[in-house]
DNA sequence: CATAAAAACAGAATTGACTCAATTTTAGAA
DNA sequence: TTCTAAAATTGAGTCAATTCTGTTTTTATG
C-alpha cells in the first residue's frame, strides 16, 4: 500500500500546498480562487476537497510549516540564553516576531487567525491551537532554565508566568497583523516595555 | 427630514437586529441565512445590505450592545475599587467575564472575534478595536485610582501594565469562547493565578 | 493476467452571501 | 392637491466555496 498510490498523493499534497502559497501570496487569501488553485496544481477541484476540508486548511497546513521552523530557532535560545531576564526574553519573542513574516503575510496571518477562531474544532483549529500551546512551553520552558540558572526566583510561579507572557506577546501581534502600517521594531519596543514589569518582579 | 422616513428606518433597524439576533441564538450565526433574517424581519435581503455592509456588521451591532453594559457596569469599580489590588482586578475583570455570555453565546463571539481579525478595516473591525481599547483603558484607569489611593506603586507603568492585563485576559477569553466546554470558574481562576504575579510586583 | 473491491478523481450542481438596475415611497415645493 | 427629485426598497442575478454522484485508477487476489 506504499507504492503508486502513496507517492501520487504525496506529490498531489505538495503541488496543491505549492501552488495555493503562490497564490495567497499573490492575490491574497480572499483573491485566489479554489479553481484557480485547481488548475495551477493541476487537479480538480473535488481533489482539492478530497485532500483539505476546506480552504482555511490549505492555509493552514503553510501556517504550521512557518510555526515548526520558529520553534526550532527558539530552542536554541532555550538551551543558551543571554545572562539577563530582560534580553533573554526579548531574543526568545523577537525570534518568533521576525520570522513571522518569512513565508506568510499579515493578511494570510489575519485569515489564518481568523479561522483559528472561527472553527476551533477544524482540523486547522485544532493545529493552531496545539501550535499555540507549544509556544507557551517554550516560552515557559526558557523561565525554567532561568530559575535553574538562578537569574529568576524560585518561588515564581513559572507555568502562570509563562502564559502571561505569551497571551501578552500574541495579543500584541494580532493587533500588529490587523494594521498593515505596523512596524516590527515599534511591535518589539512595545512588548519590552510591557515586560519591562514583569522583569523586574521576578528577577533575583 | 426626522418624520415618517426616519421612524420607519429606526424601526427597520430595530427589526432587523431583533430577527438577527434570534436565529443566531437558535441556529448559529453560520446557519442563519440573510434570506430568512429578512424575512422574519420583514424586509428585502437588498434593504439590509442597504443598512449594514455586511452578515458580519450585523453581529457588530449586537456585540457593541454587549460591551458598552459590560464599560458601564465597569465604571463602578473603577469609581470605587475593593481595597485590596488583587480583588480590585478579579472584580473588574469578573464583570467583564461575567456579564460577556449575557447576550452573545460563545459561537457568536468566535464568529465576532474571527470578524474584527479578518476584516480589521471593517466598520465591525474598527468598532471592535475601540472596544478592546475601551476596555483597556478602563483597567488602566482603575490601576490609576489604585494608585492615587496608595494601593499601587507609583512608580509603576500605568500603560503598560493596563496593557499587560488587558492582553491577558482577552487571549485567555478568546480560548475560552473556543472550548464551548470551558467554564467561567475556570476562567476567572485562571486568570487570577496569573495575575498573582503582577499583584506581588505591584502592590505598595 | 484478469477482476473485483477500494480509493481517488472530476466537474456539474447546489448553496448562500452579496450586488445592482428597476421600481416604489417620501419630502417638500408650487 | 399635485408633482418632482431624492431616498429607499426590492428581488432576480452573480460569484465563489463546498457538496455530490458517476467514472476512472490503483491495489490485491486468484
Amino acid at each position: 500500500m506504499s507504492g503508486l498510490r502513496a507517492r501520487q498523493k504525496a506529490d498531489r499534497h505538495r503541488r496543491i500546498i505549492e501552488a495555493a502559497a503562490a497564490l495567497f501570496r499573490d492575490t491574497g487569501y480572499e483573491g485566489a480562487k479554489i479553481e484557480t488553485i485547481a488548475a495551477q496544481a493541476e487537479v480538480s477541484v473535488g481533489t482539492i476537497y478530497n485532500y483539505y476540508q476546506n480552504k482555511g486548511d490549505i492555509l493552514g497546513a503553510i501556517v504550521s510549516m512557518e510555526v515548526h521552523e520558529v520553534l526550532n530557532a527558539g530552542q536554541g535560545v532555550v538551551a543558551n540564553p543571554p545572562a539577563n531576564v530582560g534580553d533573554a526574553l526579548d531574543t526568545l519573542l523577537g525570534i518568533y516576531i521576525e520570522h513571522s513574516l518569512h513565508y506568510l503575510s499579515k493578511g494570510m496571518w489575519r485569515q489564518a487567525m481568523a479561522i483559528s477562531t472561527q472553527l476551533p474544532d477544524s482540523p486547522f483549529g485544532q493545529a493552531y491551537t496545539a501550535l499555540d500551546r507549544a509556544l507557551t512551553e517554550q516560552i515557559r520552558a526558557l523561565i525554567a532554565r532561568l530559575q535553574a540558572i538562578g537569574l529568576v526566583r524560585r518561588d515564581i510561579d513559572g507555568q502562570a508566568l509563562g502564559e502571561l507572557v505569551f497571551n501578552n506577546m500574541n495579543m500584541m501581534f494580532i493587533e500588529f497583523v490587523k494594521r498593515d502600517e505596523a512596524r516590527i521594531a515599534e511591535l518589539r519596543a512595545a512588548i519590552r516595555r510591557q515586560n519591562r514589569i514583569l522583569v523586574a518582579a521576578i528577577a533575583v
